[in-house]
DNA sequence: GACAAATGATACTAATATAGTATCATTTAT
DNA sequence: ATAAATGATACTATATTAGTATCATTTGTC
């Protein structure tokens, strides 16, 4: 079970990367200092791109960059665009085992750790992790 | 992403009717009780079985009893049977793309959350699941 | 204009984790 | 003896995550 996927993670690094060397970096050259797949990259790299937090320019000499300040960018603005809502819950209720959602211990516990999850992910920045 | 999957969630609606029901329940009666499918519930219950949290009899009358107090239960103890260690991070630093591990505010983010978590799940108790 | 280097779009495959089924063996109450 | 239960375990199905492949399009350079 894990709070961030991979694409996450990959989008981070290359994020961080961006934003430290500055201006247009190529999927190549992301691909040779991070080690991440290029394929796979490519498709992280245009899903941030389609997002409005990277900005691309084809042709030679082209490739991806930041559009956003690292600032203004969170972690779960990122960790959102590939694991959708993060749901830390997804239990008994579905099938009306309980008899009162509301009232329910577990569900109010459950809701608690998640929001907690989203608050603190959504409390760190990009910049934050440049350090 | 969920931090609870659907065998724990089992375990808990088996135990909770356990609990309220006290004695000998069979499985073919909390497949009728919680509509959870027999086989993959024998599966669960032999489990929980194996762990010390219920004892088992066989032959006719037989089935499964609660063999701990719902007090000293604790979701975390259930969901770490099935889920292993509840992880919530799992990120850059395999991969050595961080410099230091111990200086990254995103692993230190991370443990924070999990380690939340994980306080909260050790908090919450079968007995409190009863209400 | 030709060409190569880049991304855009998208379909496909692989690996892993979760969920669930099936079956035969063993125990035990009647 | 029989049937009702669990024990053990192998198997299948489904969903999610991870990763690959390919063709189309754009664009800088010669």
């Amino acid at each position: 079970m894990k709070l961030i996927t991979r694409n996450t993670d990959y989008s981070l690094r290359a994020l961080i990367y961006m934003a430290k060397k500055g201006g247009i970096v190529s999927v190549r050259e992301l691909e040779r200092a991070l080690k991440i797949p290029r394929a796979f990259l490519r498709k992280i790299l245009q899903a941030l791109n389609k997002k409005g937090i990277l900005a691309s320019q084809k042709g030679p000499g082209g490739g991806f960059r930041l559009l956003v300040a690292p600032k203004d960018l969170r972690l779960l603005d990122v960790a959102s665009i590939f694991q959708g809502r993060v749901r830390l819950n997804e239990c008994l209720f579905k099938r009306k085992a309980c008899p009162d959602i509301r009232k329910c211990p577990l569900k109010r516990e459950l809701d608690n750790i998640e929001s907690y999850a989203l608050r603190r992910l959504g409390a760190i920045s990009l910049a934050a992790l440049l350090k």
